[in-house]
DNA sequence: GTGGTCTAGACCACT
DNA sequence: GTGGTCTAGACCACC
């Protein structure tokens, strides 16, 4: 299992978990029914507490993306693909609203914003 | 002095309080060498405590946007205008690009993001 | 830890415990990535309050001396010791600037304030 | 009576003034029994509060640098060079005897010391 | 009245 | 346990 936590990022480390769980299931690297890695195994690959890991689990079923099996461990859950992305939709409109707002209040105009936009955009 | 604190939006009320006095600096609405409201005074009008206005002008201090002059008070510095709209803008564009590797491993392309983004821009 | 505080030095006691930590991490007693103390450790070591302890590290962060890593603790950062000598000279030449100039108000001879400073750095 | 003041330099004005009358008489600026000007005009022409000259004066004549004369005012009393000298010197070298221990605090070498001492010697 | 320093507490999120 | 934020109070020097 592939996540990279960064612990001086001000991020909790289980939401950088609980991101990089969900981008490899919306990305095909984590496919319906496969089995997580036990929460020991990942706290121990990662380095850090069991208590996060668990936190970053629970979160994931509690929002429907794993499922538990008791005894079993944990699995990845039929993917509501347009949930995740609806809701990341939403969440990013949002933050990009927020930036914009702040720029404005810099006296950072539309066309200067746009041209850093697009230049983010021309990049990656 | 037109302060408005959100005090449930998770951002430390003396960020708010910086970053207001900043947007009205840059807007003109404060200018060098006026004389800011005390920290007693700031703090009984905005309703939260001497400490927290205090906070707020030691960091502009610390970052030159203010000055004190011993039991006078504290005053507007000559605004480094350049200073304060490259910072922000450098703030800004991070913030973006954040937004937009966040985007991109939840798999939005890339003309859906600018779609987005110019429909915030559109709006405001 | 060794910090010793002079409480009616009329320095602040924050300041006693930037210039220490400065002194420590120049002379090698602090390397790179060590853990601080604690604010609350270090506070009750040196019977203070928590809160000056802190306005310590927090400038101390300010100025990249040290690093936090959240819940974890306070770093020692990768020590610039070029810029901190730097400052540290340059603080040093200003404040001998202005004794010198005193001093040559009060008609204190050329001749006499050399013979002052030797005997000052023969002592030492 | 020329007097300069620093209002946000950090030093007490009334300590400023101090300074600056001392220098005068160590000058021969002002002489014995020569009348100073009265607190009232002085706080007049410096655009300071009368509270300010009149704290520096009676500092100055408890130090026997100044006498009064009841409905005449202030004058210059017979200065007693030595003392004021002997005392200055004694400061003087305090203050020097501080600096060289931070410096050497922050790893400053006696001769790099000696060479910046030198250099601003020969500045003035 | 001003700012500068210091104190003793509290609550929070995260590990 | 850690740091981050906020509070209510105190004392001081200076003007």
């Amino acid at each position: 299992m592939n996540i990279f936590l960064n612990a001086s990022s001000g991020i909790p480390l289980y939401e950088q978990i609980k991101a990089q769980i969900k981008f490899q299931i919306i990305g095909g690297l984590l496919t319906e029914n496969e089995p997580m890695p036990s929460m020991r195994v990942l706290a121990n690959d990662l380095g850090i507490s069991l208590i996060t890991t668990k936190r970053a689990y629970d979160d994931l079923i509690q929002e429907g993306v794993l499922y538990t099996v008791s005894t079993k461990g944990c699995f990845v859950a039929k993917p509501d693909l347009k949930k995740i992305r609806t809701t990341a939709l939403k969440s990013i409109t949002e933050k990009l609203e927020d930036i914009v707002c702040e720029a404005k209040k810099y006296g950072v105009e539309v066309a200067q914003m746009r041209e850093i936009f697009d230049g983010i955009l021309n990049k990656i």
